[in-house]
DNA sequence: CCGGTCACTGACCACCTGGTCAGTCGTGCC
DNA sequence: GGCACGACTGACCAGGTGGTCAGTGACCGG
């Protein structure tokens, strides 16, 4: 393979990343090295967290001296940071290029087409990935809360703006309030996401090493589920309780 | 109110909380001195996650000598781990007294009813509700993830037993697969709780102080949702891209 | 008033942390 | 060769960690 290490994030995004925080003397760097410094890095803050991550352990993970890091970055918290920033950026980046080519789209399978390109994002950039969903939920990040408080709403204005645009074709249910909407499928989506490489939030079987089909079908599911709803369709009037309707409809087929 | 601290979670349960790992010195001891003990380290980890829980700052809370606090539990894993038995041991209670004494209402009714007593649940243990959610994502417990994944499976499986019910009882549409439901349910329930007290995950006005009106809304809402979904009812054979159905039924009532 | 017991204490331990800086070394210029 | 430069190093720093243990003092039976 051209690139000697497949875990080398950001590699088929570009060469070098450039982190936000670094100093000049980082960005003047063998780009090898740079490579190196933020693939120690993000496999450091992204296997055990902010606080737990050592500044000795990556150090001598990237094979530099802790003198130079200290050079490259004024601190543990700017090196995180700007890590994060080129996390939180890439997957903006991925999530914009999915929505606009998109854009013509039916809801459920514009649904189904981001489920299914996270995936791909998460097996192509697995530190970033990692990273980016710990920045999420975990509460040892290096900042208030305002900022993880504005990331959530973006990613729930994101989706907003997806469902919108549902509604404006009339996909939606009349009525349906788009930001708890949002609040829903942004929970799935992020619930799910994390659950394909977090062993333990689990409900894949992890043991078939990503069937991509089994996950093709886990997103079906989801994304028909969200869409039409677990209970049958009520019919006006007619209550669901005791009745035993045969087929109201195909099984389970997509309706988009 | 009869409790001169509001916080002290637990309180209302039982008066001396039984830690699992804790020394024998720690189960003779003076059920206040143990409540305090409880409550300083509750408040510790559960502000700053396992690694950067301090316990010399935890021992200074509590008002007692890091000596004492180190005969009553053999380490800081210790009094972590039996503190996290205590709260999800507390939560499995509490969702099994709501599931109980909901079994005969249809489902819709059962899911608000899970919901707005978890924000009880919330509102009376925020300090175990936030270890428990903590320990749910965080990755800096100090096990492996095993322990996590039979954790979320059990909560998977009691939403599961619910979802099942409601099959038998044909309340679902036929054919949905109760393991993936589970899944999704799971997903928007936690999520949900947990933005209800972790500022950053936001998407309710956290300026009116919790109110329970539209908290409420909120909860009436996502079930809706979830048991009714996001789209219009297909009918059978029309494509609902482009044509816009004025009204199909009541604006969006709850179907149970 | 003694001696014994025992919960309790906090100074202390080895270790690790993020961060610094005097010194080393390779390089290229004169 | 001599020099200056600057990237790089790792021993070092103050401070904090989880954990220990010799010592203290309150209590109690005799």
């Amino acid at each position: 393979m051209s690139l000697p290490d497949p875990d080398l994030d950001l590699s088929p995004v570009q060469a070098s990343p450039e982190l936000a925080n670094a100093t000049t003397a980082y960005q003047q760097l063998d780009p090898r090295k740079q490579a190196s410094i933020f693939a120690a890095a993000a496999e450091e803050f992204s296997r055990k967290g902010y606080s737990s991550a050592s500044m000795n352990s990556l150090v001598r993970n990237a094979g530099i001296s802790k003198g130079s890091l200290f050079q490259y970055f004024r601190s543990k918290q700017d090196l995180f940071l700007g890590l994060l920033e080129l996390a939180t950026s890439e997957v903006r980046h991925w999530l914009r290029a999915v929505r606009d080519e998109t854009r013509e789209q039916p809801l459920p399978l514009r649904l189904r087409r981001l489920l299914s390109s996270g995936l791909v994002f998460i097996d192509g950039h697995p530190r970033l990935a990692r990273l980016y969903f710990q920045l999420l939920q975990s509460g040892d990040a290096p900042f208030g809360g305002e900022q993880l408080k504005a990331l959530h709403r973006r990613s729930r204005r994101f989706l907003a703006g997806i469902l919108e645009e549902a509604a404006a074709r009339g996909e939606l249910r009349p009525g349906l309030d788009i930001e708890r909407a949002s609040f829903l499928v942004n929970s799935v989506f992020e619930r799910f996401l994390q659950a394909c490489y977090m062993e333990h939030l689990s409900p894949m079987d992890h043991g078939k090493d990503h069937d991509p089909l089994a996950l093709e079908a886990w997103i079906d599911d989801l994304v028909d589920m969200m869409t039409g709803g677990l209970c049958q369709l009520p019919e006006p009037g007619a209550e669901p309780s005791d009745t035993h309707p045969s087929a109201p409809s195909g099984k389970d087929a997509p309706n988009g």
